[in-house]
DNA sequence: TCATAAATGTTTCCTTGTAAACTATCTACA
DNA sequence: TGTAGATAGTTTACAAGGAAACATTTATGA
């Protein structure tokens, strides 16, 4: 126990040497931390985080493009593809296409997707209060305003 | 013409609805524009940010094991595997089984190894200089601060 | 000391996400 | 009009990364 005391801090990783100071680096181990939690928490709901988002886009964007959709969320439109027909099969979200653009895919929640959206909202929204960290409510207020300022996302709750 | 000009400001993308305040939607939103901007920057020179990662902590850890290596960045075991083999294949790095444990593998960058990772450093560390980012100097290395201490990566230089 | 467990990487298979080519539809303008 | 180009989404083919089972070596403990 003296020991324990005594001896210097010692890491137990290798030397990271200006890493600990790159941006791109502590983006990723804070995603993978955020993503970690995520599945401790919500792995039983069957749904990723992006996942999760797709319907909560379109639960609050009635007939939004499909298009749109992606771009809102930063996915793209090929990914998106599968991800709203994995919905479609899963009896979540319904496609249609409307009248004034047949190229075009207007995205919609079902009933139970509706559903669905508004039984987890807490958990998808909430899950973050129990990851227990470093971070002290100002901190952690402070950090989303300066990614949001860094990835231009706007702060205002509606448009 | 007229309507598009009286028609009042409208978001370019949907609805986000509180999505704007997820730590996580916002860290990789801010991690895709560090990628974009990184391959807009460096694509040139054929390596990615974590496999630049792995050159610069063998380069600072001589004779680090992999499992180590692998621990320090997040990367998963069985990812590390593939990297190593294919800087092998590059002629970057070396793979030394110790006689102290036959089951391990120590990491060494060969000569063109370390010569790559000492003429590209500067472009590594300094890519993010030129991402003409909305965060003053200031906000930056707050956000970097905030990042490392959610990450519970140690902002010290050395170990 | 011999069986059992743990540690270290590797292999295999799978999921996620992307790029590029493709189909279908719409717009512009000669 | 009708044709060239733009737009919306899909398909295909692939790459990145991860989970689980595996092989090998080392540690443990009865």
């Amino acid at each position: 126990m003296i020991e324990a005391a005594v001896k210097p801090v010692v890491k137990t990783g290798g030397d990271l040497r200006g890493l600990n100071h790159s941006l791109g680096f502590l983006l990723r181990v804070s995603q993978l931390k955020v993503f970690d939690h995520f599945f401790k928490k919500l792995g039983h709901v069957g749904l990723k985080p992006g996942e999760y988002s797709v319907l909560w886009l379109i639960f609050n964007n009635p007939r939004i493009r499909q298009g749109l959709a992606a771009q809102t969320l930063s996915i793209k439109n090929a990914h998106m593809t599968k991800l709203i027909r994995s919905f479609e099969e899963s009896g979540f979200v319904t496609r249609t296409i409307p009248d004034g653009d047949r190229r075009a895919v207007e995205l919609d929640l079902t009933v139970s997707g509706r559903d669905f959206v508004t039984f987890h909202q807490q958990e998808f929204f909430g899950y973050i209060q129990s990851l227990n960290s470093p971070l002290n409510d100002a901190e952690t207020k402070e950090l989303i305003r300066l990614l949001a300022k860094f990835a231009c996302v706007d702060q205002e709750l509606t448009k």
